[in-house]
DNA sequence: CGTCAACTATTGCTATGCTAACAAATCACT
DNA sequence: AGTGATTTGTTAGCATAGCAATAGTTGACG
């Protein structure tokens, strides 16, 4: 309890910071007109890089939910940017694909995303990175240890 | 674009460890039967803290959207943990104060919030809370800025 | 004073997250 | 083959988040 300066607020601060990140990419999208959300992007950027992937294999690779894949899923496919095909030999699964209009949308939000990142990360260095990514894994990993 | 290592990860990575801070003090609180939600808990111990405060201020110091306020307070209402009571001078305005019922589960929930607050921390050092801190601090002033 | 601007809280709508329950299909194992 | 367990995706319910719009008050200022 005693040496480390407000250890209260690390939750808070790593809370905050990640919704600015957010609300400033979606800011950025919405006044460059692309329609896509934040977390719809997560998803289109994944799919493009790994077309014909099941949806529980997106929900890994992006530590959503499956009902959570299902339901952006299902929105991208409404604005008709990805579809979903029957996986062969496996009645149960989708093999979901880019359509030509969702990869034209992913090279338009690919350059904001981009810039969103860098200044985000502005003068940081690659030492502050170095720290950043062992304390977040330090802590993620804190949670996954038995007591 | 050449020297972060994988610059492009950190949004992601932010956004897993919030993530897993919160549902490992979710389920933590479940465990001991605790009718509180992490959020529900952030409310209930700011106004704690500060009897009487007004809902846009509780907005404002937890960064969270009034219309959040109002609805989360809304349950902690219904639960019978907080109540509303006129301002003084302004009849717009709410003072939020605590009652018995909810003090007595802030005595509750705080110990494992405390807990679960130092499982996560874990080794990490004094040093380490510096370094976070201005990582943190700076990702989020940088969308603070203009161009 | 009187009007208009600003403030406080609320409501509605959409999206996401988490849990639980479920249907359909597939797998494992006898 | 046949039964039970597992896997894949979906649906439903609740909580949170953000945005827009609104009602009721209060404040500022000519």
């Amino acid at each position: 309890m005693t040496h480390h300066s407000d250890q209260r607020a690390y939750f808070f601060k790593i809370d905050t910071t990640i919704k600015k990140i957010r609300s400033s990419l979606q800011k950025m999208l919405n006044e460059q007109g692309i329609d896509l959300t934040v977390d719809q992007w997560v998803l289109v950027d994944h799919i493009s890089r790994d077309e014909g992937i099941s949806q529980n294999a997106l929900a890994e690779v992006t530590y959503k939910d499956p009902p959570t894949v299902t339901r952006i899923i299902d929105l991208l496919e409404k604005k008709g940017f990805v579809e979903r095909r029957n996986a062969v030999g496996d009645r149960r699964k989708f093999n979901i694909h880019m359509t030509k209009k969702g990869l034209q949308v992913r090279e338009e939000a690919f350059p904001i995303v981009a810039e969103i990142r860098r200044k985000g990360w502005g003068e940081l260095n690659e030492a502050d990175y170095q720290q950043f990514v062992h304390i977040m894994d330090s802590i993620y990993n804190n949670f996954n240890e038995k007591e």
